[in-house]
DNA sequence: GGGGGATCATCTGCATCGGACGCTCCACAG
DNA sequence: CTGTGGAGCGTCCGATGCAGATGATCCCCC
C-alpha cells in the first residue's frame, strides 16, 4: 500500500469561475452561494439565519465562517455588494454573472465524493465501548429528530422545491436507518 | 430565536483524564487513544497507517494530524515515549494509566453529539442540482462501497470484534440506504 | 557501495472552529 | 426626553484541522 489513503479528501477544490484573484472554493462557499442565489439579495448575517434555518442539518457553518466567505466571495468578484444602508453597515449583496456561473457549475457536477460518517457513536462502539449505554440514548434521539422531521414534512412539505423535498427525504430515512441499527445493535444476545 | 443555532457543535471537548498542562481532548485525540490501546504499542505511523486501515470510513485524519496528535497526548501525560531506537527517531508509545481512564471515559460517556450528514449529493439537490446527472453516479458509487463492505463481512466477518462487526453493520446499512434513495430520487417522475 | 522505492517524519500555509467581544438599533420604563 | 436592556448584526483571536510538499532513513538488490 502506498502511503495510506488516510485522507478524506475533504477539499475537491473548484475553479468554475474563471475570474479574478483566484480563490479555492470550497463547499462553504458554494453554500453561501447558493444561499444568496436562493435570496436574492442578501447579507452576511441573512444568509447565517438562512443556513441554521435551513441547510444546517446538513452542512452547517459557524457564524463567522459566513462572513469570511462573503468577504472572500466579494473580493473574487462572484458576489457584489449592492448597497450599504448606513450606519451599520449592513452590507447586502448578490451573485454576479461569475457566481451564478460558479454555482451551475458546482451543481451541474456529478463528481462523487466519498463521504465519512462522522457518528461518534459508531467510533465508540468499534473501540468496545458498551452498547448497553449507548443504544437507548441514540434510540431515543434519532427518534426525536425523525419525528420532527416527519413533522416538518407533513406541514411544510407542499412548499418546498423538489430539491428540497428530496433533501428532507433522505434525512428521515437517514433517522429511520439509525433507529433500525440501534435496536438491532440493542437486540443482539450478549 | 436566539442567535441562530448554526454551529456544528463539533467539540463538545473532553477533559476525562485530570492532569498536567491541560489539552483539549477532540475526537481526533480518542481515535489515537483507541489505536494505540489496540495496538499495545505503537508509533506515530503504525497508528497513521492502523487508522487507514480500519475507522478512515468513520473517521479518518491527514496524516500530518497523527503526529501533531500523539506531540500533544505525550505533553497531556496521556502516553508515554516508551522508547527511541536509534537513527530514525521512531517514538514508541503507549497509553499512560491517565490515558486509558480518559479512553474509558470516553468510551462510557452515551452524550449524543447530532450528526451532520456532509454529503454534498444531498446538498446539491437542495439547491436544485438536477437528480437526473446526479443519480446514476451516487447508485454505482455507493453500490461499489456496499459491495466492498459486503465483501469484507463475508471474508473476515468471523475475525472482527463484536463491536468492529457492528460498525460494518452501520456501513453496510448505510449504503444500502443511499442507494435506495438515489434509485428513488431517480424513480421520481419529473 | 550506491540507486531506488518503501518507510517514517516534519514544515508550511491556509481554512475552519468556537467562543468572546463590540457595536447598533429599538422598546419601553421612568 | 433619557436611560437601559435585549435582540440584531459584525468582528477578532487563539487553537485546531487540513492538503500537500519535502526531507530524511532504511533496506533490498544490483
Amino acid at each position: 500500500m502506498a502511503d495510506g489513503r488516510l485522507t478524506r479528501d475533504f477539499g475537491r477544490i473548484a475553479r468554475y469561475g474563471r475570474r479574478m484573484s483566484e480563490v479555492r472554493l470550497t463547499t462553504p462557499s458554494f453554500l453561501v452561494l447558493g444561499i444568496i442565489d436562493k435570496l436574492g439579495e442578501a447579507s452576511p448575517y441573512d444568509v447565517k439565519v438562512e443556513a441554521a434555518r435551513t441547510v444546517a442539518p446538513f452542512w452547517s457553518m459557524p457564524h463567522a465562517q459566513v462572513y469570511a466567505q462573503c468577504d472572500r466571495l466579494l473580493e473574487a468578484g462572484l458576489l457584489s455588494e449592492v448597497r450599504q444602508s448606513g450606519g451599520r453597515n449592513r452590507r447586502l449583496m448578490r451573485l454576479t454573472d461569475e457566481g451564478a456561473a460558479a454555482l451551475r457549475g458546482w451543481l451541474a457536477d456529478p463528481a462523487f465524493v466519498p463521504v465519512e460518517a462522522r457518528e461518534r457513536g459508531i467510533l465508540k462502539l468499534w473501540f468496545g465501548a458498551s452498547p448497553r449505554v449507548h443504544a437507548p440514548v441514540q434510540i431515543e434521539e434519532h427518534r426525536r429528530t425523525l419525528d420532527g422531521y416527519e413533522e416538518l414534512a407533513g406541514d411544510v412539505g407542499e412548499l418546498l422545491t423538489r430539491g428540497q423535498r428530496e433533501a428532507l427525504e433522505f434525512g428521515i430515512r437517514y433517522e429511520r436507518m439509525m433507529v433500525d441499527f440501534w435496536q438491532w445493535v440493542e437486540s443482539r444476545e450478549p
